[in-house]
DNA sequence: TGAAGAAGGTCAAAGTAGGTCTAAAGGTCA
DNA sequence: TGACCTTTAGACCTACTTTGACCTTCTTCA
């Protein structure tokens, strides 16, 4: 039994990939109605789905007319990736997070599968995963060093 | 009389092998129901059959739409590196052991060239390179848990 | 302009499912 | 038989999902 909340991601990644520049706009009420669950659904879809950190962005307005757009933020070869994700990471940073934005870079092609989950299980090993004193930073300075590597090296 | 704990281990083994791919998805308060047993009795049986010691890895969700997932890494195919885990690495392992290794797993194509640079950054990054204490043990834990991923076939 | 209605936002509680730990029971073997 | 290891059961913990009540923002129209 796979869950709403995976159905609901699929269906809006679909929508996604057809679309054309990566943007999709709905209504809350209108997609709880097709998958027939209550509106607060979908938000919770959309925050533990399409986060910042995994690459998206979401533009709401309320009131009549109100629409939910979805986007997904593609990194042009332009731009400086390491910046970008220097930034998301800062100076601490949850496992949690980690994973996302792992996913995020496996998204967009920057990293193969089996370099995503030799990552992951880096993190998983070098730091525990709950609030121990200064594991967050612990985290984030092996997580740059891995990046730095993999950003530096062509595949 | 075999035990319980058999029982579900034979299961299992049974539906990975008629599994293509060598994979199987469960859920864990099913089989127990199945076998009318406690659920952490299936986590007994996972833990102690099907470790990554004895050529398995598992995957786990919880909450609404959890699973459990085995997957079973082919053992034949990756003798040189379960040679490296279980032989070369030991309890303890210093820094240019490791370059050495990974520089053999390079020349063997069994990793990529950016595979090699990230492990060989990790170890650095995580472990002092002279003799502190308890560091080969880390370094070999790290080095470990790298290598597990090249064992995985789901790509 | 301001009241009504239409969206989406937030948050907490309840529900679902796996993880961990430990004590007790069951086997094994010298 | 006693020491030691394995297995079983259950209490309690943590993570993820679902639902619903209530809040805020925006548009429309009298």
């Amino acid at each position: 039994m796979p869950n709403i909340a995976d159905i609901i991601e699929e269906y809006i990644k679909a929508r996604l990939s057809r679309s054309n520049g990566g943007i999709v706009v709905m209504r809350r009420s209108e997609l709880a109605e097709k998958f027939q669950c209550v509106p607060s659904q979908i938000s919770y879809v959309l925050n533990t789905r399409f986060s910042f950190n995994r690459g998206y962005i979401i533009e709401t307005r309320r009131g009549g007319g109100g629409f939910i757009r979805v986007i997904r933020v593609s990194l042009d070869e332009s731009e400086d990736i390491l910046d970008i994700i220097y930034e998301k990471i800062g100076d601490e940073i949850s496992l949690g997070e980690c994973i996302n934005l792992i996913k995020y870079l496996y998204d967009e092609e920057l990293i193969t599968k089996r370099e995503a989950h030799l990552m992951e299980n880096v993190l998983e090993v070098t730091t525990p995963n709950n609030g121990v004193q200064g594991s967050g930073r612990q985290r984030a300075a092996i997580f740059k060093a891995m990046l730095m590597v993999l950003l530096r090296h062509d595949k």
